[in-house]
DNA sequence: GTTTAAATTAAACAACTGTTTAATTTTGTA
DNA sequence: TACAAAATTAAACAGTTGTTTAATTTAAAC
């Protein structure tokens, strides 16, 4: 079996694993874990994908592979900058959401060791989104509408770890407003969440000193 | 020995515990590791802290008692609501810059399974946090410089969570932005990033849509 | 139906995990 | 100096870890 197709069988170790990084970290998952919950031999995942190290390799290549695609598209629309803006904000709130658990392994995980390689996939995907921003933000500084002394790299910072912070502090928040059940917290993170980040862009990007 | 006391010994372990799971997470952090950096026997952990969860619960204890204190204090001085949000984002980044590394532990360690007796104690934390934030917000409301329709409890995730992605990013920022040394990094958190926040939450604040 | 490769399995591997034990050393006190 | 408590140690503990092996089953191709 070729190491770079994903079959289903692959698919499926992926997503436990997905599923079980994020809720008890990379170290803290096993790979009998993983391949009780999937419902596999042990040995399959070195089997598949060699070692445990290079699942999670796998695991990162898989999931963020469209995100930049997405983005370019949104590039390409001819609306507002404001608009742009907020609808690059949903994109990425909708993205963690889908993606839930992978991102906490990204940022956490990724950070320490060698993991040079998974960590390159990871950069490059920045370095990417960076640069959609920074054309979007350009677009409407030319127009007028934004002011020109922004901080263009800290835009992302604040849009994401707005909505990272409140994720990874999701029972304290359930707690304080009363989010009682996963449909009431995903409602809050749509119409509040999302209105608070999009609103603090807006103030940032048009607010005249 | 008392198990509250802290002597040098176990202040020591903790400073060390607190570099490794910062490093290599908690369960990334073997006992072994422990013990080898700060030059104790293995056994010593276990019997200053009885176990590695309590190890943790001492160790955030240790690390959260007096930010309370500081928040507190500036609730009392004097000064205008806008220079004391300032304070206060800056009492904030500053705080976990000290801390480095446990904050890393707090908000990813914590988030998972049992370990209820140490996530009480930083929930408790940021309930204080958020009642600080409230009355200072209130205060400039009442004087008619911040607007009525803030959604408070979204403003700490705002500071803290663009500082710590800036910080969970770390080395994709000191290249982008060419930050070559650990003073150049300190110093862009000191000018940059500090102020973005401050201009962020301030455009937040008192725009006017 | 036979052959060949892929998939799957149970078992074993050595290394590492947190914790406990029991013996020894150090320290403080009377 | 003698005694008791505290501190420190090496060794062992039972489990778990990621990975490999060699045997078996399944699937596909001819």
């Amino acid at each position: 079996m070729s190491n770079i197709e994903l079959n289903d069988k692959k698919i499926q170790i992926l997503e436990v694993a997905e599923s079980l990084f994020s809720e008890k970290g990379f170290e803290g998952t096993s790979i009998r874990d993983i391949s009780k919950e999937a419902k596999i031999n042990i040995a399959m995942v070195s089997y598949y994908f060699g070692s445990k190290e290079r699942l999670l390799e796998a695991l990162i290549l898989h999931k963020t592979t469209d995100l930049k695609l997405q983005l370019e598209n949104l590039l390409q629309e001819n609306i507002e900058p404001l608009d742009k803006v907020n609808k690059l904000i949903e994109i990425y709130i909708n993205r963690i959401c889908l993606n839930k658990g992978i991102y906490r392994v990204l940022h956490f995980e990724l950070n320490n060791k060698k993991r040079e390689k998974s960590l390159n996939a990871f950069t490059e995907l920045k370095k990417g989104n960076l640069k959609s921003v920074e054309s979007i933000i350009k677009q409407g500084q030319d127009q007028g509408v934004f002011r020109k002394d922004l901080n263009i790299p800290l835009i992302t910072p604040t849009i994401i770890g707005t909505f990272f912070h409140f994720h990874m502090n999701r029972s304290f928040f359930e707690e304080l407003l009363d989010l009682k059940t996963e449909e009431m917290f995903n409602n809050y993170i749509k119409n509040n969440l999302t209105k608070h980040i999009q609103q603090t862009i807006k103030a940032l990007l048009v607010y005249e000193n």
